[in-house]
DNA sequence: CTCTTATTGAAAATAATTATCATTATCAGT
DNA sequence: ACTGATAATGATAATTATTTTCAATAAGAG
């Protein structure tokens, strides 16, 4: 009953899950649905509340049990804000970085391949391998500028 | 009691402490003696352990209340790492980023001001007001380097 | 030395996340 | 289609992290 509903992005999300030997199940379907087709970062709690009207059974637990698929799978990734490190946005396709609005949560990405050298050059000064690294920047965003200069 | 060990940095600390309106007791001297002086992201609750050998009564929840006074005041800053952000450091002096060591979570800091105008460059392109920014470095120390080799 | 009031620690309350477990439902192999 | 092994589910309980409450203490200005 969630399948004609489901646009690209999901099913594709429900294909990759799938791949990974997980079975589909409306649950399942219900928190994909939410969570791909977004561009803000949502906490557990209002991934429920939004897949529960798809899938009115859902439970808590199982958004959280449906995430810990999705990152490990790789099709999410956590955001980091000032208050919690608890949300969550589709996951950046390749190594790109995020653009987080402080007031609404909007979340855009963009790429920075130029920056890898760089970091590898700081770590090397300082005897450091380096693995990884985090970035993200924070600010308003068109949407929100607007209705700030406005109220 | 704890005043002859304190060295520079922790007494500096204090003195900021002093000047933002705070009053400095026994506990505070602690955990401000525990993070001030120390390179690694440490938890409340490694904090807690560290810091109640030099003030046996410390409580718990004082090194919570502690700590949003240091961050508060500008000392402190959290680290954020894939198990989690409830990590503190010393707060990198200035606008620097942090290097963390993935395998003792030793942390250092690098400067990375040319990064700014980068970063306003891809707000512009999206139509973000950049406010802030936030990078993180992720690898090995040179130390936990030598002993992934030898072990 | 005194007084005001910030700070403390213990205990309780809250919030966030994870584990347990019997039941249900997916889907591979007929 | 049918069936069986077993992954997934949701309710409940348990755990963990953090915050609040509150009476007692102690910092530090005057």
């Amino acid at each position: 009953m969630l399948t004609q509903n489901n646009t690209t992005v999901a099913t594709e999300w429900l294909d990759r899950l799938k791949a990974s030997g997980y079975r589909l199940t409306d649950s399942t379907r219900a928190v994909v649905q939410v969570v791909a087709e977004n561009s803000f970062a949502l906490e557990p709690a209002q991934i429920f509340i939004s897949a529960r009207q798809l899938s009115p059974h859902l439970g808590l637990v199982t958004v959280y049990r449906t995430l810990d698929k999705l990152e490990e799978t790789g099709l999410v990734q956590r955001v980091h804000q000032l208050n919690g490190c608890h949300a969550y946005v589709p996951a950046a396709p390749g190594h790109q970085h995020l653009l987080v609005c402080r007031s609404c949560s909007r979340v855009e990405y963009f790429s920075g391949d130029d920056l890898d050298e760089l970091f590898g050059q700081v770590g090397r000064e300082r005897g450091f391998l380096i693995q990884d690294h985090w970035l993200q920047l924070y600010g308003l965003c068109s949407v929100c500028q607007k209705e700030e200069a406005a109220g």
